[in-house]
DNA sequence: ATGGAGCTTCCAGTAGCTGGAAGGTCAAGA
DNA sequence: TCTTGACCTTCCAGCTACTGGAAGCTCCAT
């Protein structure tokens, strides 16, 4: 099948398929005799398991690692459960952050009239505060 | 004060003010003979607002409003009300993708045996779904 | 032969900086 | 006066992970 059917059947734009290939995320595609890219289902099944990954937040770097150990018949699961796990706490570190902004925005607005009125603690608090305190 | 003051004090860094200036986002510093920019307290201030305004996840764009309006003196708080009414909704939609996230992976790990063996759970699901379960 | 969908490569742009090179300025010390 | 070195200047490149678009080639149906 061409780029477009695999595009389709892995739900990875075909632009991406081409960046992946690029930056050499998946090995390059064969190619027919005009030169289209031309894929199998083995390789529409690695493009699902990069977009799923993706998905799941695993950078583009995590995501080769992950490859490797899936192609990797003999590794141990040990080594994908410390990534994933490494994966999740990354993910608890940004959700505390915005948690953080979350929280003083809140508070902040609380204190706003939000009237005709100029007076304003958002502005005040954003002015007066030295460095941030959300993160 | 030099520029090097100027992010000591703002906790902004001299190359970012450049670029905040360079993009139009500050205006263009007084210079001295020698070339440098020359900044006072009142700069300073805008910098940190600026700072604190990145820090609670605004983006430039946003920001620049938010100056407009602080130095609005007769702007209505209510339109500063709106922009972080939005800002924490934009966060919440990020925190819930990213909670999203963090229970696929949470329940994937749970199942994985992570020991020697091969058997995963996680890269089974990663090769098995479609699309992403958690956007 | 022709039209159009789909493919190719390559360049540029997105957000928000950050690092580094090459060189100018300034104040202190010998 | 000269030198040293910290600090400043501009400009270009690179980071993540794509995405849009231009110019041109291929393929298939009519």
């Amino acid at each position: 099948m061409n780029i477009g059917e695999a595009a389709e059947r892995s739900g990875v734009p075909a632009k991406t398929i081409r960046y992946y290939e690029s930056i050499g995320l998946i090995a390059p595609a064969e190619r027919s005799e005009g030169g289209y890219r031309v894929y199998d289902a083995r390789e529409v099944e690695t493009l699902r398991f990069v977009q799923r990954a993706r998905s799941l937040g695993f950078s583009i770097e995590q995501v080769s690692a992950l490859l490797a150990l899936w192609r990797d018949r003999g590794r141990a699961s040990a080594d994908v459960k410390a990534m994933a796990r490494g994966q999740v706490a990354a993910i608890d570190r940004k959700i505390a952050e915005l948690q953080g902004m979350r929280d003083t925005l809140e508070h902040l607005i609380e204190r706003c009239h939000g009237d005709h009125r100029p007076d304003c603690p958002i502005l005040e608090d954003l002015a007066g505060q030295g460095t941030g305190a959300a993160g």
